[in-house]
DNA sequence: TTTTGACTTTGACTAACTTTGACCTTGTGT
DNA sequence: ACACAAGGTCAAAGTTAGTCAAAGTCAAAA
């Protein structure tokens, strides 16, 4: 097992005793014995949204790193949405996606006005249209897993 | 917690109990027992006018610093806002002009977590740094033009 | 066996937040 | 005026976390 998996099995453990792990990186990178940025590279590869994890941090003194699970109950829904897509999605298909969560109940009444105002062409009209797409599609899940 | 979030719980203590925090700057630093500066720190950071609080303040004998939680007018802050949006703008003022407008009741609960997540530097990870700005301001007014 | 490619590990550099202290400005009382 | 008593400013130093690209590992494919 590698350092990755020690890493990992670490925050899991965090995770099962509390909702919520919150460590600084250097103390945890101390107590495996890797550097720090090892800590980005594992919650990166591990924790990251589509896996179902909120990640949140502050620098400076007293700074920190927080995980959370995303609440899976009424979210299992949305959750496989996230899944489902991929690097990039097209304006029609986010809409689609919304219209059925909404339909289901999975996200609140005013939320799915509001996530197409954020990945509208009129919010991405900056973005070059070559990577619209893969901007969208960041935006689109970073928005549901917080919903 | 650091210095400074204990001095930010304190004033929140004081805000809580009266509508109104007055204190001696060198007297509440003796009290957490830090430099009095740190106290203009924690009140640049955490209570600025963009986060809702309106701060007095008087020097010489009997001197005092007062801070007071403002009450703005919801309907009309959406739209000063957006308009107070140039082409760009960064996250942390983003997230001071969302924390106020959620403080002030403009934009309902779960609002602004979910502003947060579509304009954070994890969402727009796909837009090159330097035109990242100007995208999240073109996301945020988007968004804001629509709750 | 060699090559390739995905996954890991590392560390130099960067960005963000905090803490401190020296020096400045303003108000009050003599 | 003068002295003392506040608070204000700012820049340097300290403390974290983030990013990125180079190097390492290892197993599957050629």
């Amino acid at each position: 097992m590698g350092l990755c998996d020690d890493i990992a099995c670490l925050i899991d453990e965090l995770l099962r005793s509390e909702d919520v792990a919150e460590f600084g990186r250097a103390e945890l990178a101390g107590r495996v014995g890797c550097v720090p940025s090892q800590i980005n590279y594992v919650i990166a590869t591990r924790f990251s949204p589509e896996r179902g994890f909120a990640v949140e941090s502050r620098r400076g003194g007293g700074g920190y790193i927080r995980i959370r699970r995303v609440a899976v109950d009424a979210g299992t829904l949305v959750m496989h949405t996230v899944n489902a897509v991929g690097d990039e999605i097209d304006l029609r298909s986010c809409a689609a996606l919304t219209a059925n969560l909404r339909q289901s109940g999975a996200i609140p009444e005013g939320a799915e006005r509001l996530i197409l105002a954020a990945i509208g062409n009129n919010a991405l009209r900056e973005v070059p249209p070559e990577t619209r797409d893969t901007v969208r599609a960041a935006i689109f899940k970073q928005i549901l897993i917080n919903v």
